[in-house]
DNA sequence: TAATCGTGGTA
DNA sequence: TTACCAAGATT
C-alpha cells in the first residue's frame, strides 16, 4: 500500500453524494452523462465559468440565459459588437472579463475553426482563461482528468487535510492534493461535486459536517474545528476616495454620457461625466469641477464599495436649456438607459439625480 | 509576489 | 452595521 493511498480518500463517496444532491444549473448536464457519451456544450461551460469567476450562481443565472438567447453559439458571440457585449454584461462586474470573453470567442472562431480546444493547455492559452477555468472546462466539457481548484475546493481541501499554511501561499500544495484526489473516471462530475460540496455542505461558516461524504476522512473535523480553515493572510484596509458626478438633463429628456477608456477600472464602460476619484475631499467634489458651467444643484451622495476602495460620489444635477455639442460624449434619452453599458455605480449616480431613470432603482 | 479589478447577498 | 465572500485573471 502506497503513502498516497493511505493519505488520499476515495472519490467514490463524493460522487455518490453528488449523484443524489447535485445542484441543477442551466449550464449543466445530469451527473454521469459523460460516461454515456453525452457531454456538456463547451460554449455553455466556458460562458458559465467566466461569468462565475468571483460571482455568485444567483447573480449569473439571468445573465447566462440572456447571453445564450442572444448569442447561441460561440461564433455568434465572436461576430457581435463589443459594445453590445459590454452592455449585456453591465452590472455583473469585473468588466475585463467581458472584454476577454469577446476576445476569446474571436480566437475560437477565427483560429480554432469555431471549436474550443479540448485540452487544459489549449484552453489555458485563450484570453480570460486562467488555471481554474482551463481545468474546469477541460474536465466538465471534455472529460479530462484535470485538477480543478476554485475557492470552494480550497476550503474543502484545507479542511480535509487540516492545512495550516495560509492562502494564497498554500495553493500549490492544495493543488497537488486535488490532483491526487481527482479520479480518471468522471473527473468533470468530481470537480462539480467538490464545488457543490463547498457551496452547500463545507460552507465558510457553520459547515454541515454530519452530512459530508468526507466526514470520516476530514482531519480538521477530527483534530480541530473545520471553521478554522482555510487560514488566510490578513487583509488590507480599504481607503476612501472622493469625487463628483454630473448629470446634465435636457428639456427633451436626454442626459450627457461618455465612454471610459478601455483599460483600468470600469474599462470601456459608459459613464456620466465625473471628476477624478481622489483620496481627499477638496475642490474635486464641488460643482466647480463640472465639465461645463450650468446651474448645478446638489443631489446627494452615492457611496459605492469597490474591491479595493470605497467611493463617495457627490451628485450634481442641472437642467440644460440648450443642448451643448460635446465631442467627448453623447446625449442619450433617459428612456434608453437600460440599453447602455452602465456599471452599477453609474446607475446609482443617475438614479440619485433622476429617481425614475430606472425601473429597478433603489433610490 | 502583490495590486488591480465589481457587485450583491449574508450573518 | 460591518465584514466577509462568490466557479479568478491579468499585470
Amino acid at each position: 500500500m502506497t503513502i498516497t493511498t493511505l493519505d488520499t480518500p476515495s472519490a467514490k463517496p463524493l460522487l455518490d453524494w453528488y449523484d443524489r444532491h447535485h445542484r441543477d444549473l442551466p449550464w449543466r448536464v445530469a451527473p454521469g452523462m459523460a460516461a454515456r457519451g453525452v457531454k456538456a456544450d463547451p460554449y455553455r461551460v466556458w460562458l458559465s465559468e467566466v461569468m462565475l469567476q468571483q460571482t455568485t450562481v444567483q447573480a449569473v443565472k439571468p445573465y447566462f440565459e440572456r447571453f445564450l438567447q442572444r448569442w447561441p453559439e460561440v461564433t455568434d458571440l465572436a461576430a457581435a459588437e463589443t459594445d453590445a457585449v459590454m452592455a449585456a454584461w453591465a452590472g455583473l462586474g469585473y468588466y475585463a472579463r467581458a472584454r476577454n470573453l469577446k476576445k476569446c470567442a474571436e480566437a475560437v472562431a477565427n483560429e480554432h475553426g469555431g471549436v474550443f480546444p479540448d485540452t487544459e493547455e489549449g484552453l489555458r492559452s485563450l484570453p480570460g482563461i486562467g488555471d481554474y477555468t482551463a481545468a474546469a472546462v477541460a474536465a466538465i466539457a471534455f472529460d479530462r482528468q484535470a485538477a480543478v481548484m476554485d475557492g470552494n475546493v480550497e476550503r474543502v481541501i484545507s479542511r480535509l487535510y487540516a492545512i495550516a499554511t495560509p492562502l494564497p501561499a498554500a495553493k500549490p500544495a492544495m493543488k497537488q492534493k486535488v490532483a491526487l484526489l481527482t479520479p480518471a473516471d468522471r473527473p468533470g462530475d468530481f470537480a462539480q461535486a467538490m464545488m457543490d460540496l463547498g457551496a452547500t455542505i463545507c460552507t465558510p461558516k457553520r459547515p454541515a459536517c454530519s452530512l459530508c461524504p468526507f466526514r470520516g476522512a476530514c482531519k480538521a473535523l477530527k483534530l480541530s474545528d473545520p471553521e478554522l480553515f482555510p487560514v488566510k493572510a490578513a487583509k488590507k484596509e480599504k481607503p476612501v476616495r472622493y469625487g463628483a458626478a454630473f448629470i446634465a438633463v435636457t428639456a427633451d429628456g436626454e442626459i450627457l454620457l461618455r465612454r471610459r477608456v478601455d483599460s483600468g477600472l470600469l474599462g470601456g464602460m459608459t459613464e456620466v461625466p465625473t471628476t477624478a476619484w481622489t483620496a481627499r475631499i477638496d475642490g474635486e467634489t464641488s460643482a466647480a469641477a463640472a465639465p461645463f458651467a450650468a446651474a448645478w444643484q446638489a443631489s446627494g451622495t452615492v457611496i459605492h464599495v469597490f474591491t479595493h476602495f470605497e467611493l463617495r460620489l457627490s451628485i450634481w444635477r442641472a437642467a440644460i436649456a440648450t443642448k451643448i455639442d460635446r465631442n467627448d460624449g453623447w446625449w442619450e434619452p433617459v428612456t434608453n438607459l437600460e440599453a447602455q453599458a452602465l456599471p452599477t455605480i453609474m446607475k446609482k449616480a443617475i438614479a440619485a439625480a433622476i429617481p425614475l431613470a430606472f425601473k429597478t432603482s433603489k433610490g
